[in-house]
DNA sequence: CTGTTTACCTGGGGGC
DNA sequence: TGCCCCCAGGTAAACA
């Protein structure tokens, strides 16, 4: 599910409501999200307070006044939002923080492939985080050096691949080819790299400014579905907006991969 | 080492 | 309606 700006948008509004408060209560409802250390996990966030929410990638990186790193993934269908005291959880929900305020947070994921982890003291976040450089923070010559790393590798399978550029998912990276214009098995080394650079940017940034994209899970902090779906031009469409031709699906590393056979070439 | 399955889960949709 | 199969925004582990 989420990916890039989906996380970035939950991030900006839990930004807004869960820095502050102590945390009065914590409850795992299905020990496997918190890897199994339920009691342990509760007793580690109780009486805490976030003073600093972050991303890399697509993991979101909570930090409390005591120093202890909870490092969040939302893997396919994961949804954090904030509820009110009043609150009813469904079976769907596997972690509520309860905040001296009243308020809540909420962890509600259908499939459960989410994780949450508290970081050792002795650890840091990074020694959790397999990721290359995130997608919005990394420069033209980053990219460039990335490229001729990988040179050989099919376009689609480098913007996917979280340990070279983190964020980028399945949507994203076949939009991101589409408004190249080239297949997603183009190979690194023929694409120009500020063009990509300039693509990755515009289409993210974009996404951001419509709250993310809702397929069927996602919802911001706020329950409420993104917009960016909408604005999609390959992902999930029947036929391309430009030349009007019937969108090809494939697979490529395995993911599903929309692209339009007359707009992007694979030269 | 690299590329390809599989496993983790639930639910929605299509075919019959 | 019900059953079966396939598909889904992600990633780590197992496998060849």
């Amino acid at each position: 599910m989420p990916e890039l700006p989906e996380v970035e948008t939950i991030v900006r509004g839990l930004r807004k409501n869960i820095i502050g408060p102590s945390i009065s209560e914590a409850k795992v409802y299905f020990a496997p999200i918190v890897g199994g250390k339920n009691r342990f996990f509760e007793k580690q966030l109780k009486g805490q307070k976030f003073t600093k929410i972050s991303r890399h990638g697509k993991y979101i990186k909570l930090i409390t006044n005591q120093g202890k790193n909870l490092l969040i993934h939302l893997r396919m269908t994961g949804q954090l939002f904030t509820a009110l005291a009043n609150h009813q959880v469904d079976k769907h929900t596997h972690v509520a923080l309860t905040f001296q305020n009243g308020k809540k947070l909420i962890y509600r994921d259908v499939r459960k492939f989410g994780r949450w982890t508290i970081i050792p003291d002795n650890k840091d976040f990074s020694d959790y985080i397999n990721a290359g450089p995130d997608a919005l923070a990394i420069t033209q010559i980053e990219l460039k050096n990335l490229q001729q790393r990988y040179p050989k590798m099919k376009l689609k399978v480098f913007l996917l691949n979280q340990t070279i550029i983190a964020g980028i998912g399945n949507i994203y990276a076949d939009e991101i080819c589409y408004a190249l214009k080239k297949h997603p098995e183009v190979l690194v080394e023929q694409i120009d790299t500020q063009k990509l650079y300039q693509i990755i940017q515009h289409i993210l940034n974009l996404s951001i400014k419509h709250q993310g994209t809702t397929i069927s899970d996602y919802r911001t902090s706020s329950r409420s579905k993104g917009n960016f779906q909408n604005l999609l031009k390959v992902y999930g469409q029947k036929k391309c907006q430009k030349c009007k031709s019937v969108v090809s699906k494939i697979k490529v590393a395995g993911r599903s991969t929309h692209f339009c056979s007359q707009c992007q070439k694979p030269c």
